[in-house]
DNA sequence: GCGACAG
DNA sequence: ATCTTGTCGC
């Protein structure tokens, strides 16, 4: 039962390439206080997200937004921006605090096209970011991560895309890090590190996917 | 044509 | 991502 409106890919693998000329990976920001996880879930055509706004010198939650938009674009491989940046965008717009960096659950610049959600995010709304993911989209992992803390650069048609991270000792399985907008990768890789607490994801995203998950089953019930 | 494929 | 309870182990 998807009938997902028709869409323009082509115009959007276009639009990708042309904004990923906009990219800034390098150091980009003044003062880093809050920094921001953000992830979603979803019913059908139903997209509820989760934002969670996280001080870094306190290491603690400041604010946490919860949203509901339509969803009008199923999942794509390497289009999962369109999808989901409509519904960060609400969740954004809904944030008082003032945001310093936003931490997102899907790639950065590790993308076929170099740019991938986070990536997205930051340029439309000029803001530091990163891209964490629980599975390796595109790239070669330049080592093995054995015990906790390990890191391995991951490359992409000859350039560092970003980091594989062991958070944790497996059977918990590898992160990837990616840098979004105005963020180096070494930069991505340790504030991924500074906002770990004792999980596999990154506090603000873990928290950001819990919010999410809430606001669906509230509305759901 | 076939397989791969963030969330 | 989503469909889903209890259960084994540190």
């Amino acid at each position: 039962m998807s009938a997902w409106p028709a869409h323009d890919y082509r115009a959007w693998r276009e639009e990708q390439e042309r904004m990923a000329e906009d990219l800034v990976i390098e150091d980009d920001f003044g003062t880093l206080r809050l920094a921001a996880g953000f992830d979603a879930a979803y019913s059908g055509r139903r997209g509820f997200g989760g934002l969670v706004v996280w001080d870094l010198e306190a290491a603690e939650v400041v604010e946490t937004v919860q949203v509901e938009t339509r969803v009008d674009v199923p999942y794509v491989p390497g289009f999962l921006s369109y999808r989901e940046f409509p519904i960060l965008a609400a969740a954004w717009r809904a944030a008082r605090a003032p945001v310093d960096l936003l931490m997102v659950d899907g790639a950065g610049l590790m993308h076929p096209r170099h740019l991938g959600s986070a990536c997205f995010a930051g340029l439309k709304l000029d803001v530091p970011s990163i891209g964490v993911t629980k599975n390796l989209f595109v790239g070669e992992v330049g080592g093995v991560l054995e015990k906790p803390g390990d890191v391995a650069p991951v490359r992409h048609e000859g350039r560092l895309t970003g980091y594989a991270f062991r958070p944790r000792k497996a059977p918990v399985k590898v992160i990837y890090v990616s840098p979004g907008h105005r963020v180096s990768p070494q930069t991505a890789l340790e504030l991924v590190r500074r906002t770990m607490g004792r999980h596999k994801l990154p506090d603000p995203i873990r928290l950001a996917h819990e919010a999410a998950g809430a606001a669906k089953r509230a509305a759901l019930g």
